[in-house]
DNA sequence: GCAGCGCGTCAAGAAGACGTCAAGACTGAC
DNA sequence: GTCAGTCTTGACGTCTTCTTGACGCGCTGC
C-alpha cells in the first residue's frame, strides 16, 4: 500500500508560481489541494482539513491577511505565508494574524520544505498534548488521535482498511455513500478494485461493531446504492 | 515596569549584538538570560528552564547547530535561530536540528518580536507538559537531562538509536505512530531508510525494556500501520 | 417457476508485513 | 593497527491482512 504524505493547501493564484510549488512539494509524497481564490481556499481547507496551508498573500478577491484571520477561528493547521512583500509590516501583520511562518519571495524549495518539517513536527506536539480529536456516533467512538475505536466499553481491534473504511464513513454518518465513493476513498483509483471487494470488508467491519452481524444496527445497507453509518439511534 | 514576563535566553558572544537584543527585548516585560558560549547557555538552560531561546550561531565554543540539537534532547522550549549565514543549507540544518525559526541579520525588532511572538503561542499550546525534564510512562522512567531509562527498578542501557526511539514513543504515549513518522523523526529524510530499519531496532528495544520481548506489553505493534508505547493498561 | 442481480458469508491462497538472526560495514577509542 | 560497540543489510520463517472465487439467499421481472 503506497501511504500517502500529508495532505497540503496552496493557495496560489500565480500559475507560474502553482507550478514551482506543485514541483517541488509533489515529488516529497505530499497530497496536494490548490486553490487560486480566497472563496476557493476556504472552501477546500473546510471539505479537506489539510494538515498545512501554504497561503501567497497577493490575491485577487480579498486579503491574504484576512483570510489568515477567517482560517484561523476554526482551522489549527500551520499556515505558511508567502509573499513577494518583504516589507517587516507586511510580516508582523501576517503573524499576529495566525500565520506561523512567513517567507519571502524568492526562496528556495529546500528551506521552504525545512520550515514545513518544522510547522508539521509543532502540529504534531500540538496534537499529542492536547485532547486528540474524537468522532462520536451513538455508541461509536473513533479517537483518531490514539487510532483507537470502541463501541459502549468494548475496545475495537481495526485492520488499516477496516478502520479507514470506518472512519470515511463515521464522518460523512447519516449520509449514503456510494461503493464508487467508498472504492474512491478506501483504495484511490479504482481500476481492477470492485463493489465486491466494500461487501466482503463490510462485513468483517459489522462483526466487529456490531452486536449481531446479521442484524445490523449501525452500518446499514442501502440497497443499489451503497452503505450509510446510523447517526442517530 | 515589573519584569514579569517570559524568560528569555540569549546566547551571543558579540557584545554590540547583545546590546540590541537587551534593548529591544529588556522594554517589552522579558526577563533576559544571557549566555555567551555553548557551555555557558546549556547551563543557564538547565537551571532556569527559558521559555525561549535566542541562539546566535556563530559562537566561539562549538557549532551552534550542536548545540540545537544537544538542547533538544530534553529541553522543549522554542529555539529562534540568529545568524549571519544566509545560506539556505544553513537555515536547513538548524531546523532539521530542532529550531523553530531562523532570522538572518539584519533583521528588524519588530519581526524578531513578532516571530517570538509566534513561537511563544506554540509553545503556550503544547502546554505545561513541556517543563518537564523527566518522562514517565507507566513503568518507564526516562531522565531526558541525564538521558538514563528506568523500567521499573531495572536501569537499562540503550544505543543511541534505541534511545531516541524511545524517547519519540514516550513523547507520543498511546497514540500510534506510524513507519513514516518514525522514520522522519530518527533518520530524518527518509531517503534510502527502510520500514525494515524500524522492525529490527524495535526488536532491540523490546529486547530491553520488556520482560518477554516475545509478548510485548509496552511497545505494540499496530499492524500495517506502525508503533505505539502503552500508557494506561 | 426461474433466470438475473445484488448482497452477505465463507474459505483458500496470495501478498505483504513482521520478527529474528547473523554477517558485514562502519565508527571512535586506544 | 586492533577492538568493541553500533548500525545496516539480507535472508528466512511466521503471521496478519487482503484479494478472490464459490455459494446461498432474497428480491424482481418475465
Amino acid at each position: 500500500m503506497t501511504e500517502t504524505g500529508p495532505a497540503v493547501l496552496i493557495v496560489e493564484d500565480e500559475p507560474q508560481m502553482r507550478r514551482f510549488l506543485r514541483a517541488a512539494l509533489g515529488s516529497h509524497g505530499f497530497k496536494l489541494l490548490e486553490a487560486s481564490t480566497a472563496r476557493e481556499a476556504v472552501q477546500l481547507a473546510t471539505s479537506h482539513n489539510p494538515e498545512l496551508i501554504l497561503l501567497d498573500l497577493g490575491l485577487p478577491d480579498g486579503d491574504g491577511i484576512d483570510l489568515t484571520r477567517q482560517l484561523r477561528e476554526w482551522c489549527t493547521a500551520p499556515i505558511i505565508v508567502i509573499s513577494a512583500r518583504g516589507r517587516e509590516e507586511d510580516k508582523v501583520q501576517a503573524l499576529d494574524a495566525g500565520a506561523d511562518d512567513y517567507l519571502t519571495k524568492p526562496f528556495g524549495t529546500n528551506e521552504l520544505l525545512a520550515r514545513m518539517r518544522v510547522s508539521l513536527r509543532h502540529a504534531q506536539q500540538v496534537g499529542s498534548s492536547a485532547a486528540s480529536p474524537i468522532l462520536q456516533v451513538g455508541e461509536l467512538r473513533i479517537d483518531l488521535g490514539r487510532r483507537e475505536v470502541a463501541v459502549g466499553d468494548r475496545q475495537v481491534r481495526l485492520t488499516p482498511i477496516e478502520y479507514k473504511l470506518l472512519v470515511y464513513l463515521a464522518r460523512n454518518a447519516g449520509r449514503v455513500l456510494t461503493h464508487r465513493q467508498i472504492l474512491a476513498e478506501i483504495w484511490g483509483s479504482t481500476h481492477g478494485v470492485q463493489a465486491h471487494h466494500v461487501r466482503v470488508h463490510m462485513a468483517e467491519l459489522r462483526k466487529r461493531i456490531e452486536v449481531d452481524p446479521a442484524q445490523p444496527k449501525l452500518l446499514l445497507t442501502e440497497p443499489g446504492v451503497g452503505y450509510r453509518l446510523r447517526d442517530r439511534s
